[in-house]
DNA sequence: ATTGGTTTTGACAATCATTATCAATAGGCG
DNA sequence: CGCCTATTGATAATGATTGTCAAAACCAAT
């Protein structure tokens, strides 16, 4: 059985609030800042299972962290993201999707999974961080 | 100034002879197994710095290591990958360069960099792993 | 509301990949 | 050959993530 647990819900709004990727370190350091006595440990588990059922996106920083994302919708999609001040901006790829699932039919891959994300400096960053 | 040591020699030629992506770990393991003393250190150092010139290419895996592979062209290019055995097949994808670019531009971003990946189960592993 | 059975939590230790340290080694130009 | 310096490598340090396990919290049923 699950349960729900104040932990996992201030996991859950914290995402929401954040703009755009945020790390599991970062988050329970956001938490911890706004009084919560939240663990770590928590944070992790919590943002694990809101990844595994899909009310948040994961992808891995060039860097190698873990980044996580509270996604608007369920539907398949990726995402353009600010590699200064990580803002996001949701992007359907139609094209993409259609163009990954052909490349893997040519070659003899079946159950194609893709990586598509797009890193850049945002409008507002482009100026700050040259 | 830059010298040629034979334990340089040593990673890329298990570079070129590896079939996919390979750990930086591995490619360590694999070196001491065939005999070869090379530092762990010495391993990370040679796969930066040929990343570095673009005589490799690295990603990260969903499992969160960073992985790496000797590409045949210097050219801007993606990677079609069998999450089972690691064969890699080199694509090129100029319909996705474009979408990305504009993607960026749309939304006012510069700089935009993009991180482009398949990956799937090859023919032959299609069968053995469900 | 109280109980009971489980799940979840959280402090801490453990693990894993990667990077830094630094004395010893080995290129390569003269 | 010899010197200067880049490179090596054993090990320590780092930093993110996961495992451990007793204590606390949740929820359904009394």
């Amino acid at each position: 059985m699950k349960r729900n647990t104040w932990q996992r819900e201030a996991v859950r709004a914290a995402l929401d609030k954040a703009e755009g990727f945020v790390s599991a370190q970062g988050l329970h350091s956001t938490l911890h800042a706004t009084g919560s006595p939240i663990g770590l440990a928590t944070v992790y588990r919590a943002l694990a299972d809101l990844a595994a059922e899909g009310a948040a996106d994961s992808l891995q920083s060039p860097e190698g962290e873990s980044l996580y994302r509270a996604c608007s919708t369920n539907d398949h999609h990726h995402h353009l993201i600010c590699r200064n001040c990580g803002v996001t901006v949701e992007i359907e790829a139609d094209a993409v999707e259609i163009w990954a699932r052909n490349v893997a039919a040519e070659h003899g891959f079946s159950q194609a999974a893709h990586v598509v994300d797009v890193f850049g400096l945002c409008a507002a960053c482009a100026p700050v961080a040259p």
